[in-house]
RNA sequence: UGGGGUAUAGUGUAAUGGUAGCACGAUAGAUUCUGGUUCUAUUUGUCCGGGUUCGAAUCCUGGUACCCCAGCCA
């Protein structure tokens, strides 16, 4: 995995992050050393954008020699905070490929230690307990452009800080009564500076710690401090954090500790979906998806269950690249990574997903056959299974028309077509309902064509693929389409947001599919190709009794297209 | 009206003073027992204005636009 040799162009082009720490190494500026780490909060599930994020900071250690990325768990807030989150994204995390080896952390492991760090720093005079409450501390803030006001408790001794932050520790004041603050500038331009909370008070049950601690440290306070006792190198971070920097600097100046080097790129934005936790936890909360592993919610786990392959998000990643402005990913971007994985490993069944009823009348009724036909065209090694054939067969719907277009080159009365694998075919009839509504098929077949070729010759405009209806498997297909309607859902009308753009039609069931024999024992998560219709994996809802199937992503379809212009006409 | 960032085809991303390239998308064609895959071709770009230079996406200068910051969230 060395060098994102990025898209073809000259060897030895790397995003801006990945030059800054080659430039370190090259320096010897940490010995040449580079130790990375993912710091999630265990407050939610990964989604697509942490993807960029873990493929980076693992990525970057797994490229350099001695390299080292820790996933760590950034967990200040027991409010928010589950055990449940800690295993999903440990999961996540190795299900895409990465592993932490014996770098496994917690912030909750360095209360210890960043309760000395604020006692250091209150005994040099550089923080102090303030009991202003939140609404004053606000006001006192000042605003962007006006300088704020100092706390009437800023210039308190040094020992009653001491005394008072003990105290706070002991549990011994309520929740919000008092908070330990940096004593930096209030006029700082930057907002941060100007005194931020580094410790609150909070009554609560943390996930690890259990209620030994009755404050917790602002993450402000906590992350550098954290990456700092770790020994992080090169401390990579989004970009709204460039703000906090001179914070971070500020207070591992102060305590004379290692001093990682911070650098912020742009998260990931990717069009028809949404990617903010809040807005994930609404969509969960609201119904509007079945829970947060829905295949249609960009999170890991989700993706995981639609049939998206590690690999695919990986390559993903890397082609996206690292920046330092928002942009907003085409979505296509992710289906050609997935199209272009699936394509190479996954093997083809034949499935149909709306059963036409074709009755082939000249072949024997009882009969049956067991064609060729190959796993993977893609890849040699997959080999080859039997497909059964008989009288009665379905094909899909879409694939007749009894009164077809110049470009539509599938199935029509007096038409001959290739089933694959199987014979030519010629519609003879057309069989109706009493609302003209076509029920079934009535074709001959050539049985010189056996196996899908015919001596003579001849050529058919196209092939179909169908499933022997006496043989076939019931399945319920579930197909997806993009969660939102619009490229960037945030775009709502006044007084709408971005659920007023949900797609409604972003679920679609098909209860009566029918699929090959073959997939009789097929596993929850196994991706295949359904043949001229795109990629499926196994849903986990599948029984022994009842196929449950995920489309993961359609086949480029140019006759979808051709179909889609003749419309606008 | 404060501070911190950023700007290259429709989208994303390269090019650190020397031919603006690549990918996705779109379009056209070839091949094909998947209207898939593969292959070929076409299309569109340096935010704007000055300056330095033989030469500027790149350096200087003045604008413009967008993003972030006023949680005891992360």
């Amino acid at each position: 995995m060395q060098k994102s040799e990025n898209d073809g162009n000259k060897e030895g082009s790397v995003d801006f992050i990945r030059a800054i720490v080659a430039e370190d190494i090259s320096t010897n500026k940490w010995d040449g050393k580079v130790i990375t780490r993912f710091p999630p909060e265990p407050n939610g599930f990964l989604h697509i954008g942490h993807a960029k994020s873990i493929c980076l900071n693992f990525g970057i250690a797994d490229e350099n020699s001695g390299g080292q990325c820790n996933l760590r768990f950034d967990d200040t807030n027991p409010v928010t905070e589950e055990d449940r989150y800690v295993n999903s994204i440990q999961e996540d995390v190795r299900w895409l490929g990465w592993d932490w080896d014996e770098n496994l952390y917690y912030a909750s492991d360095y209360f210890e230690q960043m309760y000395d760090y604020a006692v250091q720093l209150i005994e040099k005079g550089h923080a102090y307990v303030c009991e202003l409450n939140a609404r004053q501390i606000s006001e006192y803030r000042g605003t962007l452009t006006t300088p704020g006001k100092e706390s009437p408790y800023r210039n308190r001794s040094v020992e009653e800080n001491i005394d008072l932050f003990r105290r706070m520790k002991d549990g011994e004041f309520k929740d919000g009564s008092h908070v330990l603050r940096a004593r930096i500038d209030m006029a700082s331009p930057n907002m941060n500076l100007r005194d931020p909370v580094m410790y609150r008070i909070l009554h609560a049950e943390h996930h690890r710690t259990g209620s030994v601690w009755s404050i917790y440290p602002t993450y402000d306070w906590a992350h550098g401090l954290e990456d700092s006792i770790e020994g992080i190198t090169h401390s990579i971070c989004t970009l709204e954090f460039e703000n906090h920097r001179p914070l971070y600097d500020w207070y591992l100046d102060k305590l004379e500790v290692h001093h990682p080097q911070q650098i912020e790129f742009a998260r990931l934005e990717l069009t028809y979906t949404v990617m903010s936790k809040r807005k994930l936890l609404q969509l969960v909360d609201e119904g509007h998806v079945n829970g947060w592993d829905d295949p249609r919610m960009p999170t890991i786990c989700g993706m995981h269950r639609r049939g998206y392959s590690p690999e695919a998000i990986r390559e993903f990643c890397r082609r996206i690249g690292i920046n330092k402005f928002n942009s907003t990913i085409d979505i296509a971007l992710l289906e050609h990574c997935i199209r272009e994985a699936l394509n190479k490993t996954s093997n083809r069944v034949m499935a149909v997903l709306r059963p036409l009823k074709v009755v082939i009348e000249n072949y024997p009724e009882g009969e049956e056959e067991w064609m060729d036909a190959v796993n993977n065209p893609e890849d040699q090694s997959a080999g080859t299974r039997k497909v059964p054939f008989s009288r009665v067969i379905y094909i899909e719907q879409d694939d007749f028309m009894e009164d077809p277009p110049r470009k539509f080159f599938r199935l029509g009365p007096g038409r001959e077509v290739r089933l694959r694998y199987a014979y030519f075919i010629t519609c003879t009839d057309v069989v109706k309902n009493d609302d003209g509504e076509i029920v079934e098929l009535h074709c001959s077949y050539d049985p010189a064509t056996q196996g899908g070729n015919a001596p003579d010759g001849r050529k058919v405009k196209s092939t179909l693929h169908w499933v022997s209806a006496s043989h076939a498997l019931r399945a319920e297909v579930r197909l997806y389409d993009h969660l939102f309607t619009k490229e960037r859902p945030e775009e709502a009308k006044d007084g709408e947001d971005f659920r007023s753009n949900l797609n409604p039609q972003s679920l679609q069931i098909l209860s009566d599919c029918m699929v090959e024999p073959g997939l009789k024992d097929a596993k929850p998560f196994e991706r295949i190709q359904f043949e001229r219709l795109g990629y499926f994996c196994i849903d986990t809802d599948s029984t022994a009794d009842r196929l449950i199937i995920n489309r993961t992503v359609t086949l480029r379809d140019t006759w979808a297209k051709v179909q889609k212009k003749g419309n606008k006409k």
